[in-house]
DNA sequence: CTTGTATTTCGCAATCATGTTAATTAACTT
DNA sequence: AAGTTAATTAACATGATTGCGAAATACAAG
């Protein structure tokens, strides 16, 4: 799956995750995203392209100001894989082994 | 949470992907991961090392081999970012929000 | 102690990521 | 039309990532 590439690496960036986490509360101009971030706005820009590239926000023209909002279709694909993985994770597959050991004695 | 940088890029690479993949079925030696792919001894080594970093795996060495393991720990943390924002997400901010307003009236 | 096996480290090249400043495009305002 | 504002693209520097083959380390076995 190759968008996960692009939306885990687009994840692995503080600054981007900011992003998400700001337009988690609602949408916003390239110049609010911009606003608490200390770096030029051209790297603002750029962030947000990747953020674009990997569907994990979406933009709509108004005028002449962009706007920006979460892609939850996107985050969500993002997710899975991690989801998919829980299971095993989280140690449930090892205490069903056990449940199933125990029964069988 | 500069641990969630490593954690994202080290999950941004198919092949740690499906090293994980991999470990989830079982611990496994260095040799064993390398096996299904095309790809030098060294460049796995230094995906289990990044993985390592993020804490995403675990080693232990039995012997000359080295034996991988999953870190849950690291993966749940890894997963914790995504799950905080889950709700904003699914929109489920949205459904409460429109419910709230609806009760108001 | 010499050889074999498992794995890592070294030195190198190519590509990608992130930031900068300067220039450009697009739309609004007077 | 000229100027302002919003945002992007261009050109460049720098550092990280990923891969390779060769050499090094660590342990096991004869």
């Amino acid at each position: 799956m190759k968008s996960l590439d692009t939306a885990y690496a687009a994840l692995a960036d503080p600054t981007r995750r900011a992003i998400l986490a700001r337009l988690a509360l609602g949408e916003a101009s390239v110049r609010q995203i911009a606003e608490p971030f200390p770096i030029s706005a051209p790297a603002i820009s750029r962030h947000l392209k990747v953020l674009e590239g990997a569907a994990l926000i979406g933009r709509r023209k108004q005028g002449q100001t962009h706007i920006l909002s979460l892609n939850p279709a996107g985050l969500k694909s993002a997710q899975e894989w991690l989801d998919y993985y829980r299971a095993f994770w989280t140690g449930a597959f090892d205490r069903l082994d056990a449940h199933l050991k125990k029964d069988s004695q």
